[in-house]
DNA sequence: TCCATAAGTGTTTTTTTTACACTTATGGAT
DNA sequence: ATCCATAAGTGTAAAAAAAACACTTATGGA
């Protein structure tokens, strides 16, 4: 057996590549953005989007990079989720994937960039088959995103930085798909008093109207206390 | 910029490791099996045992690989825990490392195998310098330990077969650095109904004796619910 | 026989979570 | 102008979970 990590006899043969789970919130569903295979192997089923990581790229670069080339979006929210190493994942050869996952706003990404990559949102709940192990990518970042999704502020992510309550909660319904009550959401959400109410309605839902809020990042710091 | 997965341009020349954080319990306090680095760079401070990965060998694989050449223990629980790349991190060229964490008995593993290494165990709140990033890679394993502990039942893997309640209990002292109350720990031991209870008590430690139990995994299965 | 030590055992209070129903503001139809 | 339909907005009570708290018991050794 070798001894010390410098002492290892073959070459290694093994790429590194980074996939992302591009997450979007869309008619009270979570949704997923997927790209065509247009290359063998496994032409024509549906892929996370991924690279290979450059010589000298950090690894959440590389995700940036990913992301950017798709959607044409910067400074967006990543988090790495997993990596993914069996010897036989992919059947082009052996490659390594550490999967990111982001959350993007549908209104916002750049279609032409996106229909350049054949992509196309899915809900969650209506995947089309996945090439590889990227069934296993998009379950592990789901399960993740939903229990990070009661700790931290993450969700906002999916939301335009005004919204109403109503559709903050429908964000919450969608992703973890369950109902919630009104009343209590609310006075959670209340008690960790990071949100601003401003003096303005979405009409565009309601006779009545929605207030909007702002998520104050800042009040956020002060407390770190996230539950819903 | 590249389209798809295959165009890429340079030739990757990435390495790619595995590095071990190895819990072990002793004299109350989590400790952390670290080894003398004999090599440069860096020779002389502490390090994780990481080992590249085979170009056929499965990530897991490759951790347990690295886990059995140190202790010479096999079947030892281990997760992934995350996966660290900066391109700098390294001194000695560009390596990805993926970080896994195990639990290991510190009365079961080969002492000999351990010596060959020069590997200490150290407390966890007195680590000596550690090379690269692998500071980083120990804070985020203890965080995540200290996390899954209250969820799930693996602090069980740092403790023999049978074992006691006041061992049990210090355990999860020492593991999330805060005192229990002991009838408040016991109370919901003994709700989640998945450790049986022997007809032995182990003697060394009080004058009393304290009862012994197993953890019945069979019996966990069933609920799946873990809280403490 | 006494003593020192750690093991073992229930109840009360507080906090958190859940369940639940009516009023209000508005736009559009009559 | 009035009515109506619709979603927004609001508080309280019950239940469950978590936290606080102190004495008794079994034993080995003096």
């Amino acid at each position: 057996m070798t001894v010390g990590l410098r002492k290892h006899k073959e070459i290694q043969q093994i790429k590194l590549a980074v996939d992302c789970i591009i997450f979007g919130f869309n008619d009270n569903r979570l949704e997923l953005l997927l790209i065509h295979r247009g290359f063998e192997p496994e032409i024509g089923k549906w892929s996370l989007i991924g690279e290979f990581i450059g010589n000298d790229e950090d690894l959440d670069d590389a995700a940036n990079r990913v992301l950017y080339d798709l959607s044409g979006l910067q400074n967006i929210y990543m988090e790495q989720v997993k990596t993914f190493g069996k010897a036989n994942r992919d059947s082009s050869g052996r490659v390594v994937s550490i999967t990111y996952s982001a959350m993007i706003l549908k209104s916002e990404y750049n279609e032409e960039q996106v229909s350049k990559y054949n992509a196309k949102w899915f809900s969650i709940d209506d995947l089309p088959e996945l090439v590889f192990d990227h069934k296993d990518m998009v379950e592990m970042a789901i399960m993740r995103l939903r229990r990070r999704v009661r700790n931290t502020p993450i969700a906002f992510n999916l939301l335009p930085p005004k919204f109403t309550l109503p559709q903050l909660q429908a964000l919450y319904e969608g992703i973890l798909d369950e109902a919630i009550d009104k009343r209590n959401f609310r006075r959670k959400i209340f008690q960790m008093d990071f949100l601003v109410k401003l003096d303005e309605k979405d009409m565009s839902e309601s006779r009545k109207g929605a207030y909007l809020y702002q998520f104050d990042k800042a009040l956020y710091e002060k407390e770190q206390y996230f539950n819903l």
